[in-house]
RNA sequence: CGGGGUGUGGCGCAGUUGGUAGCGCGCGCGGUUUGGGACCGCGAGGUCGAAGGUUCAAGUCCUUUCACCCCGACCA
């Protein structure tokens, strides 16, 4: 993209209104626009992130086995009155409206319900199973007080995802392999040493629950941590009765801060008996379905991504998801300077390499500044200088080097992933 | 929902005992600049969150209300 095209702008001043330091980055370098509290609108640059992020989400996702699809957001009461999940004494953080005949109508927080009542039109066999099935959603929950910038909003984007097996057995296999997928996914981020698989409360659905929990002060959670041995468990359920029944041991633990990325539960076959989802077996008998459901934020993760690489001149996003993979930026007025950058430009674009074009009629300084504001990983210049060289000039985020690299390296080391 | 704080040009802020609303950034025009957020000059832009009240006079005092931030509670 170019940057003279673009209508975003960065600010010198964090806004006043945000505490979070993912917030006053994302805004400051113009990724997100806060709409009211705890409800953020996506930038171009912003939605190259988040669209990023998904990807990596929807490759594993659909490595596993899982199908995207997209659900309503507006839900029927019925079908919450079923699972005993609508009445606001029980769910508290529902929005609900009213169709003009007066129907009351949810407005989707999760899809449990309208998911597996969905499935009864398509599974009845034990032929049609096991069915796992996912979509990126916005989700809207009335919490109480939002917090965190966009680490814990009102509406948000989660990949959600729900496993239909025939049997208990089927669905650890299924449960299984969605938990490596989301070590995948933290891994893929950079987050994957930080990112631990952790023993919670089950809410509603169960007793217990997993919790992929990144350790960061940014993070809502407190968490008992064995890094030598990855256990990890909840202050929630931090205590001498769980701790047996979960038969973890009870002590040699470190607590520290952390932010939950991803949840997931086991759904048991509660919910489609509940709301009649069951399959005909080999024998010919009629057998409830098992279960599961998996949740990660993609805008929480977006957060804990942005606060864990930061520093004090700005975000500093892995390669994996940040919204270019180099910023190039033209040094100088000059016809030569314009036509080289230009050049290059469409260069890289050819070759497949994401690019913020910096073609802005605007002094050096701030090209640079924002460049490193917006966290992209390569900088590279082409000044008059870099012209009587027959070069570019590259540095990387996160290191004060510069060096003059021949197009020919240039596109080698941009190209290569890691 | 309990406690604390803040609302003044697009952004960040100042505004004393009530007396014609200011600064910096940004923006427009002209000029000088051009490798780390330039400089000089001129200029545009605000019913001071909203409503009501006190007063000759309210950004400032009183009442109500809304929004935002933080702590707590909550978090499927």
């Amino acid at each position: 993209m170019r940057l003279s095209q673009t209508f975003t702008k960065t600010t010198k001043s964090a806004p006043a209104d945000e505490q979070a330091n993912n917030a006053k980055l994302l805004i400051q370098a113009g990724f997100i626009h806060k709409e009211m509290a705890g409800v953020y609108a996506f930038l171009p640059l912003g939605l190259k992130v988040i669209e990023n992020i998904k990807q990596i989400v929807r490759e594993e996702m659909n490595n596993i086995g899982g199908s995207e699809l997209i659900m309503t957001n507006l839900q029927r009461q019925e079908l919450w009155e079923k699972t005993n999940r609508w009445d606001d004494e029980v769910v508290d953080i529902w929005f609900k409206t009213e169709l003009k005949n007066g129907s009351k109508i949810g407005l989707a927080w999760t899809h449990e319900e309208p998911i597996t009542d969905m499935m009864k039109n398509y599974i009845s066999s034990y032929r049609d199973l096991p069915v796992n099935v996912y979509q990126f959603q916005n989700k809207l929950r009335n919490e109480l007080r939002a917090k965190s910038g966009i680490m814990r909003g009102r509406e948000f984007i989660m990949k959600d995802l729900y496993s239909y097996s025939r049997s208990e057995e089927e669905h650890q296999k299924i449960y299984k392999a969605i938990t490596d997928a989301y070590m995948r996914i933290y891994d893929r981020v950079g987050l994957g040493e930080i990112t631990y698989v952790t023993r919670a409360s089950g809410g509603a659905f169960a007793k217990y629950s997993d919790e992929f929990q990144t350790i960061t002060d940014a993070g809502e959670d407190i968490i008992y941590l064995d890094k030598e041995n990855k256990i990890a468990i909840n202050e929630e359920v931090y205590n001498e009765q769980a701790l047996d029944e979960l038969g973890l041991k009870k002590d040699g633990y470190e607590k520290v801060k952390a932010a939950e990325v991803g949840n997931i539960f086991h759904l048991g076959t509660e919910k489609s008996e509940k709301l009649g989802l069951s399959f005909t077996d080999e024998d010919g008998q009629e057998k409830p379905i098992v279960m599961g459901s998996y949740g990660l934020g993609i805008n929480r993760l977006m957060g804990v991504i942005a606060e864990h690489f930061s520093d004090d001149k700005g975000l500093v996003w892995p390669k994996s998801v940040a919204p270019a993979i180099v910023y190039l930026a033209s040094v100088g007025q000059s016809e030569a300077v314009k036509n080289q950058a230009d050049k290059l430009y469409d260069d890289l674009l050819e070759s497949g390499i994401s690019v913020i074009y910096d073609d802005r009629d605007t002094r050096p300084g701030q090209k640079f500044a924002d460049a490193e504001l917006m966290g992209i990983p390569h900088r590279v210049v082409v000044s008059d200088k870099t012209l009587e060289s027959n070069s570019f000039e590259l540095k990387s985020r996160t290191s004060d080097d510069t060096k003059l690299v021949s197009q020919e390296e240039l596109v080698k080391t941009l190209e290569n992933k890691s």
